[in-house]
DNA sequence: TCATTAATGTGTT
DNA sequence: AACACATTAATGA
């Protein structure tokens, strides 16, 4: 696996010509990210693009008591940046990567040189950016009609899709999230405190909808969907 | 192995 | 939902 395939992996590339994905390579430095560190924070002003070759990051906003705001996470293929949060005034967001992680920094100057040359990359980005706004704006619905048990169930559905393992586990047909996440990092992502979300989970595994061990949640996809579907 | 800390469970307001 | 407290599992000296 050399740099080069890496790229092609990053979704905002595809398609693009060998020679693009040459050009990008020679322009943005690969940069190895320790686990649990922070690669973004609201105050230092990077206008970079950042391409996540390998790993996962975590994109969360903090209030003024500390406390966190869960907003998406992001696995290998994906890019993240200030771009996709301009949020004007009020401070952005945070980035940190939850596993060691591979990173490609690609300047603002050398961005705006490639869509230039290749007008379909703008595309691409609109529609990236596009489909994260309209995961949102799902979500923020949910936040304001839905209950907790709703929206854990909605959460872990779409992390069991894009970060999902199929179990190789006991009987029912369950797919392990394969994130460490905690009842409290849960609870950051819905927007629900840490003790509901463990009510809801105990309550959620008596049904045999998902499994659950210390920072390790398997979901029974059909059942979960099902369940989504009814209310 | 023991002590400390982190994660989870539960009852009350 | 917030809080206080109990229980249990993970960590590391």
């Amino acid at each position: 696996m050399n740099k080069l395939w890496y790229l092609s992996q990053i979704n905002l590339f595809e398609e693009l010509p060998l020679e693009d994905l040459q050009m990008i390579d020679a322009m943005a430095p690969m940069s190895t990210i320790q686990k649990g560190s922070l690669i973004i924070r609201p105050d230092t002003e990077s206008k970079n693009l950042y391409l996540l070759k390998q790993g996962r990051v975590r994109l969360f906003k903090v209030n003024e008591d500390g406390k966190q705001l869960t907003i998406c996470l992001l696995g290998k293929g994906n890019v993240f940046g200030e771009t996709e949060t301009f949020s004007t005034g009020s401070g952005s967001a945070y980035v940190e990567a939850i596993d060691n992680a591979l990173v490609c920094i690609l300047g603002k100057k050398d961005f705006e040189t490639l869509i230039t040359k290749r007008p379909q990359v703008a595309l691409k980005m609109v529609s990236i950016l596009t489909q994260r706004i309209r995961e949102s704006e799902e979500m923020l619905e949910n936040l304001a009609f839905r209950d907790v048990r709703f929206r854990l169930l909605y959460l872990l559905a779409k992390l069991a899709k894009s970060f999902g393992q199929p179990s190789a586990n006991t009987a029912g047909s369950y797919t392990n999230l394969d994130l460490n996440l905690s009842h409290q990092e849960l609870a950051n992502m819905i927007g629900a405190t840490r003790e509901s979300v463990s009510v809801t989970l105990s309550q959620l595994a008596k049904q045999d909808v998902v499994t659950t061990g210390r920072k390790e949640i398997a979901v029974d996809l059909t059942k979960a969907e099902e369940i989504l579907k009814e209310r």
